[in-house]
DNA sequence: GCTTTAACCAAACGGCCGTTTGTTTTTCTA
DNA sequence: TAGAAAAACAAACGGCCGTTTGGTTAAAGC
């Protein structure tokens, strides 16, 4: 009963087993066909046993959206933070981000595929890191050098919008990741100045 | 007011009534989260009763799905067929694209907001409706003139993408759908060959 | 007028849903 | 090694799900 800061608690494996379940099969199935018994049975634990680890199917989706933002975000800003031109920065951005949404993360694919609308209580807190996440590429934009016509703020939406719905017909054994990323960079500017 | 047949079955109203509401429910609420009771309370009719008009909520999906796929296909022929040249007929196809998507049709949102994964046995034919759609922007873009560097496989899955992908981020009361449109090619063109 | 049939009601079917409760097992510390 | 805390089990709760079945109503056709 001693108020002993040095006990630390257990390992908690079977948390983060739970999240990359849940993780999994939100972005297979999405989230309202992701029963609790089918995260439950993926871990193979019980139904029930899930509510010690998160108090509810809502707060396990936000904590799957957090990772998710988090793990996307820490690796687009590695990949710009190594090149100095706004260009390459950019383009480091984008190639970062396809490669997270199309091959390497079922957290950061949940981000972009559970879309958050009814999802539950928590729904705006997950549209909140969502928005977080993109003022990276408001930024990466602004740096830019663009013609004077050009909008900053539609030609963030019109990048942002063709990365993100390549999750829809991106199929393993075509074009990787870097490689679409590329070439849809190289249609937007038109080949003019590419490296 | 002759306009009807004489002979024929009962004019079988409320179906079109039902297809309204799934429509508007499905792109509200998705697939999933919403029920057939749901269906059935916004006509006024019990949950049972729908079966007469549809074998299963998968069918009822599918029906909405062609029903959008018709619609917006109609009103981007009618716009494309209205131009001559190439650039301001894939203009109009992209105008009329995003006009349906954003404010027109519930049919319309369905077909891109509802991801056909796990959806039923019927995904496979609501992908098929989506591609036979998407053929058009294939040969609006076989039209158009643009540099040798860009490939018009992936200069087409920008152009979508940034269509498609407004609906995320589209709210009512901000540009209209016209406007963010050709905001959205001027960003893409880089405003060098506009209109 | 009688029959047919389109259209819907009324009521239930089994099953899965998210969640709760009480108990048991495991693990680490004192 | 005793005991507390952590972690999981076992079993249910009420409720909603998609769907089925059989009966009722009212318009249409002969």
């Amino acid at each position: 009963m001693s108020n002993t800061a040095t006990t630390g608690p257990r390992q908690d494996n079977r948390r983060l087993q739970l999240l990359d379940a849940a993780a999994r099969l939100f972005r297979a199935h999405g989230y309202h066909a992701t029963s609790m018994r089918d995260i439950a049975r993926a871990v193979g634990m019980l139904p029930g046993s899930i509510y010690y680890h998160f108090p509810s199917k809502d707060e396990l989706l936000l904590t799957v959206y957090e990772e998710g933002v988090r793990r996307i975000a820490e690796r687009v800003d590695a990949a710009v933070q190594a090149q100095r031109q706004p260009q390459q920065r950019l383009q480091a951005a984008c190639i970062a981000h396809l490669e997270m949404l199309l091959d390497q993360s079922d957290y950061a694919q949940v981000v972009l595929r559970v879309v958050p609308d009814n999802t539950g209580p928590s729904q705006r807190r997950l549209i909140a890191l969502r928005d977080q996440y993109e003022v990276r590429f408001k930024q990466l934009v602004a740096e830019l050098e663009l013609p004077p016509e050009v909008d900053r703020h539609y030609f963030r939406l019109l990048l942002l919008g063709a990365l993100n719905w390549a999750q829809t017909w991106y199929r393993p054994g075509g074009d990787p990741p870097r490689i679409i990323a590329m070439e849809l960079l190289r249609a937007l500017y038109g080949g003019e100045n590419q490296t």
